[in-house]
DNA sequence: AATATGCTCAACCGCAGGATT
DNA sequence: GAATCCTGCGGTTGAGCATAT
């Protein structure tokens, strides 16, 4: 049959720890270490603490490499990007920054970065979109822009229009990935595949190209000075409206020209 | 100064999957 | 193979603090 149950939670103390009952973990496990079995340890240590508590208090706040303090940029983009790619896997997203716990990681992200993002997307007019495809997930799928189709003359450019190797927000590994699957075209060939220009007003605009199967278009900010390519697979649909709420799969999002994007989303907060 | 509201983050909860008996 | 437990994970909560009114 099975184990004994791990602790009786009538007899257990709940709450926040105080620094004697931290000190006694920490000195158990500095001298012990887990055995292998959480359960058993707070008895060992003689602590009234449930083993998963105290697994937590150790994984989360007394570890020694455990960094404490705010988050910098360069963490945010790793979070950002990674989050971007795999969804809500805090662990995952933990184990690229040293000293960081999922714990802390999630805190941040509802704290502070699912606002950061959630403004840029509004900003953009994009609503969220949970992609069944884990390895292409950017969490954006459908547009409620106005379209409105001009004169592709009047499409600027911030970024070189031969460009096709671009700074990318998403993280090596996905780039690779994708660029062998679905390879960037630079604007100018997409120009010459027939692209049309769509809804440029004083500060956006964007160029898009239906003639592949993949659909391609060029966003770009006129105001906060960034260009970003985005594609689609899973539909040729050339008879969008105002919504690709049918789009199937958002394969990637592509920036360049955004020296300092936390900047860039600073304008786009409250 | 008092109260309301918002924010942060440590801690808990419940579940899934693997391990153990 | 079944029953049960253990571990790790993501979601959620709520106390305490900060800021606004």
């Amino acid at each position: 049959m099975g184990r004994a149950p791990c602790c009786d939670k009538s007899k257990v103390k709940r709450g926040p720890w105080s620094p004697e009952e931290d000190n006694t973990l920490k000195n158990y496990l500095e001298k012990n270490g887990t055995g292998g079995n959480w359960i058993a340890l707070p008895q060992k240590a003689g602590l009234r603490r449930c083993g998963k508590s105290c697994r937590l208090r150790w994984l989360n706040y007394l570890r020694p490499d455990i960094k404490h303090g705010s988050f910098t940029e360069e963490e945010d983009n790793i979070i950002l990007t990674l989050y971007g790619q795999i969804g809500s896997r805090w662990s995952v997203i933990a184990a690229n920054l040293q000293g960081r716990t999922d714990n802390d990681v999630k805190n941040h992200w509802n704290t502070k970065l699912k606002k950061k993002l959630l403004a840029a997307e509004n900003y953009t007019n994009l609503s969220s979109y949970n992609s069944s495809d884990l390895n292409h997930n950017f969490s954006i799928n459908s547009f409620s822009r106005n379209y409105s189709t001009m004169d592709s003359n009047t499409f600027t450019s911030l970024m070189d229009p031969n460009l096709t190797n671009l700074n990318l927000v998403v993280p090596e590994m996905l780039v690779q990935e994708s660029d062998q699957l679905f390879p960037l075209q630079s604007l100018l060939e997409i120009q010459e595949n027939g692209a049309i220009q769509l809804a440029q007003d004083q500060e956006d605009g964007y160029v898009m190209d239906f003639s592949t199967g993949i659909s391609s278009s060029y966003n770009y900010d006129l105001v906060n000075g960034f260009d970003f390519q985005e594609k689609f697979i899973g539909a040729d649909d050339t008879n969008y409206s105002s919504s690709f709420s049918n789009y199937s799969t958002l394969v990637q999002l592509q920036a360049h020209n955004i020296p300092d994007i936390d900047q860039t989303f600073k304008g786009f907060e409250n």
